[in-house]
DNA sequence: GCCGATTTGTCCGTATGTATC
DNA sequence: CGATACATACGGACAAATCGG
């Protein structure tokens, strides 16, 4: 539930976009006309539209007016966009999500995967690897690396189900931002064996490699997921600022 | 040149940042103290931080203060993250760009050409394969659609420059927005004549499929670019909104 | 082409809430 | 508990772009 006015009207708006009440390239409301339908102010109804100009929903034109420009993508595949749990996406993408540990270890950090982790050297952390499935379909291998000192007591039946889970509602953590780095890699054994894929079909993977953030300013977590490529769809939004 | 005052503390702060003059994990000044430096409201100085925190360079706690946590990053590939043109992203690279037209041809799209570009069956447009190098390397190998209406005069000579500094500086039209989709695909022949790849080596390229409208809220490109795999990297932060 | 009305963009000042120390 | 720091929200002023008469 949004807490905040501004995201309750965000909200409402997006969900009146979704559910076609403008269509394509329609005008909404000026603001004005918004401003008094939900009793706000300019600046609280402005930062609404400009989480749905983020979004790619709307298109703002000084001296026009606020344009819908969305339209509604194919789910079908596997789509990433924000940060989110692979238990989270897979609910949004409407499948039926399993998660298989491969390897649960714990270990201090030598130089070489400290430079690409993030961490410091020596830093002790748990190294998982995790097979994820989506309607029993081995689609994402990932390569988890949790700094012990801010995720403590993690194990493999955590692990199993959902750490952002156990993170945010167990460890009161709260996840602040994600630094991603998208790659095309080629395959190794380990995703030949466990991705089921064939070599001739393909030889590389969409990697998505990530740092993430929490509200203590701790970099708490490094990852590597490796996509099987026929199933992965990365979704943007541009905006042009001279 | 920043016009706003938002814009000209924003790139100030940012490249203070960049430039190391705080530490990886150390605080900004408070609120209060830069709106005192800057001179300015305490809205227009949050906007500004705002837009840091989009970039992922600092991180904003309630109660505690600004963060930065930005890192440089290697500049060894060709690198996304904006909407801009292949010559400005190659500058900013600090490489020699090179653009060569393989087809420029004018055509009508049919059914299934209108589906996957986003613009109206029977819509006229220029269509173009053109190859981007970097330092004498084939790198990209871009399908363009640009809706003839919306960019009217096109030539090939100057899609063998900079077609949006044709776009904005002679036409005057003004970009708004992208939607992109990145995707891994299999290679063609096409792809692996001009890109000069070995099957053996990689048998998939980046695709960044993208749709980019102008100020009048018009869809006129769509365009589809093929990356060389060895040297695609898409960078990305995404921030948690619960 | 001009002018006024409309619409979005920028900026300011202030008040209150909430989290941290 | 008080002081500090960021977050939300309001209201008002002016600028800039657009549109219609």
């Amino acid at each position: 539930m949004p807490k905040t006015i501004y995201q309750s009207i965000y909200k409402d708006l997006k969900q009146k976009i979704e559910n076609d009440d403008f269509s394509y390239q329609e005008m909404l409301p000026s603001e004005n006309t918004l401003i008094q339908k939900y009793g706000c102010s300019r600046n609280t109804l402005r930062r609404a539209i400009s989480c749905l100009v983020t979004d790619g929903y709307v298109q703002t034109m000084q001296g026009k007016g606020v344009r819908n420009i969305y339209r509604p993508i194919e789910q079908t595949s596997f789509t990433i966009g924000e940060i989110e749990s692979f238990r989270e996406s897979a609910k949004r993408n409407g499948l039926e999500p399993y998660t298989r540990v491969l390897l649960f270890a714990e270990l201090a950090l030598n130089q070489k995967q400290a430079a690409y982790t993030g961490f410091a050297p020596g830093a002790e952390v748990y190294y998982l690897q995790r097979l994820h499935y989506l309607d029993g379909l081995p689609l994402i291998l990932n390569h988890n690396y949790f700094l012990k000192e801010a995720v403590p007591g993690l194990t493999k039946e955590i692990a199993e189900g959902s750490i952002y889970d156990y993170l945010e509602n167990t460890l009161h953590m709260t996840i602040v931002n994600s630094k991603r780095v998208m790659t095309v890699e080629k395959i190794t054994e380990i995703d030949e064996k466990y991705l089921k894929l064939n070599v001739e079909d393909y030889n590389c993977l969409a990697v998505v490699s990530s740092q993430t953030y929490n509200s203590d300013g701790i970099l708490f977590e490094y990852t590597q997921s490796r996509h099987r490529p026929d199933y992965f769809r990365f979704y943007d939004n541009a905006v042009r600022n001279k």
